[in-house]
DNA sequence: ATTATCTATAGATCTATAGATAATGC
DNA sequence: ATTATCTATAGATCTATAGATAATGC
């Protein structure tokens, strides 16, 4: 019976519309419905994804969600444990690429301005080509329980290498600094939430305007073209790797 | 029977705690509970704020927000016709102040940073002192039924005046100026609620540290000091009114 | 044997309405 | 008479578990 251990060993079926072929074991699905996802667990996770940030986490039923996928409501015990836990896996996705970034750029040599830019660009970006806009989830009242402690973690180090940097940048323009805006970066990146949320749709000057903004706020004087293709270049080379 | 049109005649206790003297018409109360509040329904908003701030709306029930209430109930509705009334009258809480503000600003003559500078900073100070950090509501997604349209219009006006004023101060600095810029100042406003959501309080440097970021951020080099001066003279004038 | 689905259901909610009751105010 | 509360309840949920079933894989 157990399982819910997000282990997807295969695929079930081969396309996104009604006509499907079964391809590994368990019983068929009584019906088909479209959903992304290659996997069972994939499809569940689209699938919550669009209601969540749609309707609200609360308001969605795990009968919403199955009905969503084209399986019975008991059939996502299968592969999630509780509610809670699909919520979680949403949650990890929305951070893993731009810590893992982050990580990445501590160890670069190249001038905090650039790295700083590089962070945002790639950040803002992924929060606008994001399917659905799951950061407007960060504010639910749920993460703050012992439940999403582990996430609270992951994201709280995103911050702190965003802190890290703007520090460094200060640093670097003397006078001209604000005092205490080293945590603003992190926060005017994820304005894009609130904006794709207000707007209906991921706001298209953002990529450009919100990394330049960033540096501007810090007090940076620079070349703002400048710091743009040298970001261009330390993403393109930390890609590579 | 009926009421729940919000116009509360009279207190109906005198004080705070456990110990009160009805003074009003109507069935006293089976229990008191201590809660902010001259009338039942304002009793019932703090409640409500704590609440939906803390739990989510839709997970906080009206039953949650009557027992804190001191209330049974159904007794709720009596005051609000339905839970829907009771968001909404919070909401229009937190943006009529600066609403009023900025139509004031756009009939003074003083130079646009100064006019930015003093509706970012009133606005920062209501987000931070106000009881309930009511803004991490923004992002419901009940928010976008018909039911909020005049709130997302009221809200859409705030941000409309936000821009006016962006603009101006973009104008001002020539070349300097970022191209899509004028839509952040009322967003860097805004990221208040998600640092006082992760952070458990208000933050105490914001104050100072977002008008003054939101001013650079549009490429504007003048003197922070001077604009913040400025900026409490024009408030304190338009407070007189 | 393993897997992924299915059916059925326990137990616990939740919103809003109907109508009774106990105060004050005229 | 008006007001603000109360009790009682209809009707509609919702999460998670137990156990059956229908595939594939060895």
């Amino acid at each position: 019976m157990a399982a819910a251990d997000g282990a997807d060993r295969r695929p079930r079926s081969r396309c996104q519309n009604g006509q499907v072929a079964n391809l590994g074991p368990g019983r068929p699905r009584s019906e088909q419905r479209p959903r992304r996802g290659h996997t069972p667990r994939a499809e569940i996770l689209d699938a919550a994804g669009e209601l969540f940030t749609t309707n609200g986490y609360a308001n969605t039923s795990t009968r919403a969600v199955a009905d969503a996928v084209g399986i019975r409501q008991a059939s996502l015990y299968h592969h999630f444990a509780a509610k809670d836990d699909i919520l979680d896996a949403l949650l990890a996705e929305t951070i893993a690429a731009p810590v893992e970034l982050a990580e990445r750029l501590r160890a670069d040599t190249d001038p905090a301005p650039t790295r700083l830019y590089a962070l945002a660009w790639f950040d803002v970006r992924q929060l606008c080509a994001a399917r659905w806009n799951l950061g407007a989830l960060y504010l639910l009242p749920e993460l703050r329980t012992e439940r999403f402690a582990a996430f609270r973690l992951r994201r709280d180090e995103l911050r702190g290498h965003y802190e890290t940097l703007a520090e460094a940048v200060i640093e670097g323009v003397g006078a001209a600094g604000i005092p205490g805006a080293e945590v603003l970066p992190f926060r005017l990146v994820e304005t894009v939430i609130s904006i794709r949320s207000d707007e209906g749709r991921a706001p298209t000057y953002a990529e450009q305007t919100i990394p330049d903004a960033a540096l501007r706020m810090l007090g940076w004087a620079g070349d703002l073209e400048e710091a743009r293709s040298d970001a261009a270049l330390l993403l393109e080379r930390l890609a590579a790797d």
